[in-house]
DNA sequence: TGAACCATTACGGGGCGTAACCGTTA
DNA sequence: GTAACGGTTACGCCCCGTAATGGTTC
């Protein structure tokens, strides 16, 4: 019983909709601490869009990419402080990298004469 | 019977070098195709430093980071492509922003009372 | 009552060595 | 002969689910 606007998934839902078993799901939950979905009064797990996602990168790693599950949630942790973080760098300093540019061709037209050093 | 600047190695060298069993050394062989040893004719292994760095990269990513023999080897394979050449743009932009700050210095001491914009 | 959830446990397959054994060479 | 190499095989641990079972809620 999917929707797509929901908010809250079923473990039912996730399995469905990701192509996980259940029984897979509990467990990844028990061997991860990246994946604690919310419970209700009746213990019955309810997941957001964010917990899925997180699901879907661990079925890559593992399942696409063979990572064992330790390495894939360390990997998920430190996403932010490794290759998304030094992206975002990267980004920045092309960022720099077309200034410099486009200050070099400003210092061009207004000093045509000097050859660009070593 | 290790020598520094020896250009190869035996697999006692090796395992010793790198701490890992020589029985793992044959093992990682038969499953990698990274790992390939030249022989010489009474089919003794004979390993080049490259073949050495490679062989601990593995143990990195296998022992350290618990990637399965697959994943490393795909990640090793992969690594001109992905980390390394990551790691050289970040290298070479590092340098455009210390020559970017040694400019605006040099502007400060030439114009030293305009403000920085923004 | 059946469907969907829960927890727990026991089993099995595969990955990963490694010990054991035997043969060959220096 | 012994030390270091080679190949092959069989065993064992551990990781990773998964099937089975039984209980609860709607």
């Amino acid at each position: 019983m999917q929707e797509l606007d929901k908010k809250f998934y079923k473990i039912g839902d996730v399995s469905e909709i990701l192509g996980i078993p259940e029984s897979t799901l509990r467990y990844w939950e028990s061997q991860f601490t990246i994946i604690r979905p919310k419970r209700n009064k009746k213990n019955i797990r309810y997941y957001t869009p964010n917990d899925i996602e997180i699901i879907s990168k661990v079925y890559y790693l593992v399942k696409e990419k063979g990572l064992k599950l330790d390495a894939a949630q360390a990997q998920i942790r430190h996403n932010r402080d490794g290759v998304d973080k030094r992206y975002e760098a990267i980004e920045q300093l092309k960022d720099i990298k077309q200034q410099l540019i486009a200050f070099q061709n400003a210092l061009d037209e207004l000093f045509p004469d000097i050859q660009a050093g070593k």
